[in-house]
DNA sequence: GTAAATTAGTTGTATGTACATATATTTGCT
DNA sequence: AGCAAATATATGTACATACAACTAATTTAC
């Protein structure tokens, strides 16, 4: 549907303008997606993204400060949402012996499996259906990497 | 800068899956300047947006549950944001005379001469830098429209 | 004409976002 | 070695998001 419907306005005073509310407006629509889809798994869509970071460096620790650094918000406070992993029990955190500032965080076995059972189940139920095909969801990548590069 | 390097990933596996995260950082990033920009005149982005809902229909009063179902966020509580900018005095709300359950809001005189201190300012110095052409921006639009269509 | 269903809005709780400030540890300088 | 600056994380507050439960007014259905 166009925006123009979804927000019951009569339409925008130019492209430029609808752009950046169509990007604000369908991040919004993507997100309650996502977390409508993790509830099964009683993850929010930021904690499913920690969780992707950590495993990524599997089975090395990661430091708290570098999933700050690849978190979709960089405003986000990881402490608070790697909190709640931990008392799921799906992550470990020990203090790093060689700089006791810092923080390892490590998958735990829990973490490990769920993360393996979510993999199984996106991969025959999209999460996000695929109405763009491949040349399309690069025309809109390329147009949003340059949206970010203002200034 | 493309998206592997704001989030220090090594790639991903295909444009569509790297398409979803895209419109989720670029709208955060989207997001964090329009506050970072509203913070002169003590706005958030959807106080900002609740405050054009409004005045879109100006002199006319709004109910409660029409912003709601115009904002960029269907799940936001409109009652608590038209809470802070009734205490900012920005608006006035009044007991519908027609049906007593509804809330009749409007600007106040300060905030509409805020929305117009704010579109002056907009215009002399763009909020949101043009980096895409109408073209461009009509082709991201038409993309964006289209992944909302999944279902 | 009244009970039941619907609608509009409010309130409460958990999580996330934005940012300022605090604490502990390490590094760099002299 | 001694101390200032930098770094990694934690904590506090205000606002926003997500959703459930609640109150009050209005429609509807009989």
């Amino acid at each position: 549907m166009k925006l123009e419907e979804e927000l019951q306005t009569k339409g925008f005073d130019n492209e430029h303008q609808k752009a950046f509310l169509n990007v604000l407006f369908t991040a919004e629509w993507l997100r309650y997606r996502i977390n409508k889809w993790l509830d099964q798994y009683d993850l929010t869509h930021e904690q499913y993204n920690v969780m992707r970071i950590v495993r990524g460096q599997h089975p090395n620790p990661v430091h708290l400060k570098s999933i700050t650094e690849r978190m979709i918000n960089r405003y986000c406070n990881a402490t608070r949402i790697v909190d709640r992993l931990l008392e799921k029990e799906l992550m470990t955190k020990q203090t790093c012996p060689s700089d006791r500032r810092a923080l390892n965080i490590k998958l735990s076995d829990k973490g490990l499996q769920l993360m393996g059972d979510i993999d199984a189940h996106i991969q025959s139920q999209d999460m996000i259906p695929r109405v763009l095909n491949e040349d399309e969801s690069k025309v809109m990548n390329d147009l949003l990497d340059r949206l970010r590069d203002a200034e």
